[in-house]
DNA sequence: TAAGATTGAAAGTTCAATCTTT
DNA sequence: AAAGATTGAACTTTCAATCTTA
């Protein structure tokens, strides 16, 4: 209990953090299932669709810009293309390549879903917030994700401030 | 794809929101596997059992405290006494209630847990973090569980902020 | 009837093994 | 061998139904 503990100010902090995200994605997860049947993790995936101007997008690529794994993207463009809402393409080029495709169908459901999620994103998170807080929270989070995906292929084995 | 909309400073702020909770509970759960056979849920749960002088934690408080619901709280339980980590133990007073109690084996587990993890947060999190950008987090963080939580019983039909 | 807790089934996520193409 | 993707099994989380006591 000592040099190696957080301060009570970043135990605070962090647990907040924590608990802000499980607290945050539960809401959002409601509001849209209410709103449009959608999760929260296909309204990901359609967004990322929708912004393309092809509307097709990669496995893998859909994968880095969502941090999820390969297997975790397999399994849920499955269970959306047998809800109608994306297709499949082979990619000419790489023949080992897949791409996950914009269905009319996806595009509606987006198109339906995103006034809603919007005004609660705004409601839960960014109605609070000065300029500042947005530019400090996109700061914190940015250098988050470049520490975490940095140390990636091992954590380490940690032992990083090993003890006297 | 007007004022309902996110600014792009919003929007970038939004998903290295959600990508930062993916990739920091990632890291943490290799982490801690690799240094102790946890994930970061056990830990949450041995680190509050092991707080209060008694050990021993309501299941709807361990809830509250981790924003869990309560089958989640039963279930994550179950597998931990499966593994000898927690105990459970009778209320008297409400004999409806139940504590899920810290066993000897537990607080072994989290105490040579501790400082990794602790090492890791820190690692990954608050080395590049001033102290104004800690309260900054926190505050934050803290607004997002009041507003989320707030309107927990419904998502209230989201017309939020109905335009005009 | 509400609250605290449990249970089993369904849905979602991870892990390891596999397959094909590069 | 490495990259892109898929599959099935194991594990975790959610959902709905149930049970007991307050």
């Amino acid at each position: 209990v000592d040099k190696r503990w957080l301060t009570p100010r970043e135990q605070r902090a962090w647990r907040a953090y924590l608990r802000s995200e499980v607290v945050l994605r539960a809401y959002m997860n409601r509001q849209l299932m209410a709103d449009s049947g959608l999760s929260l993790t296909d309204y990901d995936v359609l967004a990322h669709l929708s912004e393309t101007s092809s509307g097709r997008v990669r496995h893998y690529e859909l994968g880095e810009a969502l941090q999820w794994e390969q297997s975790r993207v397999s399994h849920q463009l499955s269970r959306m293309q047998r809800r109608g809402l994306v297709g499949r393409e082979c990619c000419a080029g790489d023949a080992r390549g897949a791409f996950a495709v914009l269905t009319q169908e996806g595009r509606t459901a987006i198109e339906a879903a995103a006034p809603g999620h919007v005004a609660a994103v705004r409601s839960v998170l960014f109605d609070g917030l000065s300029e500042a807080d947005v530019a400090t929270l996109e700061r914190i989070c940015t250098q988050v994700i470049e520490r975490a995906a940095g140390d990636c292929a091992q954590p380490d084995d940690e032992q990083p401030d090993d003890e006297q």
